[in-house]
DNA sequence: GTCAACATGATTGTCGACAATGTGTGAACC
DNA sequence: GGTTCACACATTGTCGACAATCATGTTGAC
């Protein structure tokens, strides 16, 4: 597309979270396949290092590998979505028990009840795509203060085929309301220090999704 | 060492095993910095494949990166395989729930209760090794009834730092019938098709080896 | 018209060479 | 004797070239 993909030198490592941003957000789809020459061209660099990305992002599980024909963005059916999904389940709840059996510092405990008080609002005011993206933060915010390096990285990429199907209409007003019923009773266990509670809230919440997972239309698998 | 390290052409795919099953066996120890030049002569390939391998190893959790000073095998402090034995704990708690969940098939059944049968022998003997050996067997059979790729795959990550503490002693007699104890709940659990009395089973028993971690010597972490 | 064998182009697999970086050693100076 | 600078060595970082492999389209025989 570009003529002018001159560009200044990027770190082998911008390369890879500029390919990494770039299948997040769709300019690189599930199932494309990913010619080591065309990215080295684009990304001004060398063939060898587009291959070291590639085996990196295959680690990460963002690329997949076929010998003799090179990677293609990671492509996800549904029956696998559900199987992450239920690793996600007890991921998402020893994260959340965690979090619930450390005292918590004020920053802390500002920060989760700041995202719980943003997701009530976009429930309120019915902003699907708000609360979409309170909803990712919050999670997220919960395994910060988990404080597990595991935990984060194997969630991240569980939680890989979400960002993909993270659609408006992956929340209806009314689901957004039953899943913000859970984030609630989840927040209270944490900051009322009952790690019981909250791994078993937790994992009802991710279970509830995964369930909404299997009502999707087939499209969304392609 | 050899001198006659000829050796016939091994594909990428047979390096990156090699390199593993040293690092299992202690050959490349903990923090030894592997340096490039000197296992693509070893394993007669260019610096570029080993390279690569070493991308796939540092994906796997076997290697660390370090910029400009390569890669070294990596090594694990107390407190990081205490945080891995957290996420050890509800990995094979779901692996338990996932097999009790599936109607087992003759074969299956067949296989986890001679797994069973071998550790009762091998405690019956107080033959510390075979039952190590049988018990991790016993493990790998569950999670392959599981059947769900990414506990598999997560486990294999979080149980790196037990193989090579996987040493005789890390079994006493006493603890080993403790342990079988344990294992017996669970395999009944298990074939009974009972999910919840499984995976607190498989909790539990993970949770007790985590408080073992605890009370061994710090000479293992070096 | 169909199929096989072959030729061709596109892409990956592998290597060796050179540049960049970091580390250690020794000489010069205070 | 101790400190600092500079040089040499070891190792990683990067690239371009060539070989191997795969996919595709073309030719020719039946």
């Amino acid at each position: 597309m570009n003529v002018d993909n001159a560009a200044e030198a990027l770190s082998t490592n911008d390369i890879a979270e500029k390919i990494k941003s770039r299948i997040h957000s769709g300019a690189y789809a599930p199932g494309q396949r990913l010619i080591e020459v065309d990215l080295a061209d684009e990304y001004a660099a060398g063939r060898g290092r587009i291959r070291e990305v590639f085996k990196t992002l295959v680690g990460e599980g963002y690329l997949e590998f076929e010998a003799n024909r090179g990677v293609h963005v990671r492509r996800f059916t549904r029956a696998e979505i559900l199987e992450m999904g239920r690793v996600r389940e007890v991921l998402e709840g020893l994260s959340a028990r965690l979090a619930a059996e450390l005292e918590l510092s004020a920053d802390q405990r500002t920060r989760l009840e700041a995202h719980q008080e943003a997701m009530n609002r976009a429930e309120q005011t019915h902003d699907v795509d708000a609360y979409n993206s309170e909803n990712f933060s919050y999670h997220a915010t919960i395994c910060a203060i988990a404080g597990n390096q595991h935990v984060e990285q194997f969630l991240h990429r569980v939680r890989l085929p979400l960002y993909r199907l993270q659609l408006p209409r992956n929340f209806s007003s009314d689901s957004m309301t039953t899943s913000n019923r859970d984030h609630k009773v989840i927040t209270a266990a944490i900051l009322s220090s009952n790690p019981d509670a909250a791994e078993a809230a937790m994992r009802a919440h991710v279970r509830a999704g995964n369930a909404h997972v299997m009502r999707i239309s087939e499209q969304y698998f392609s």
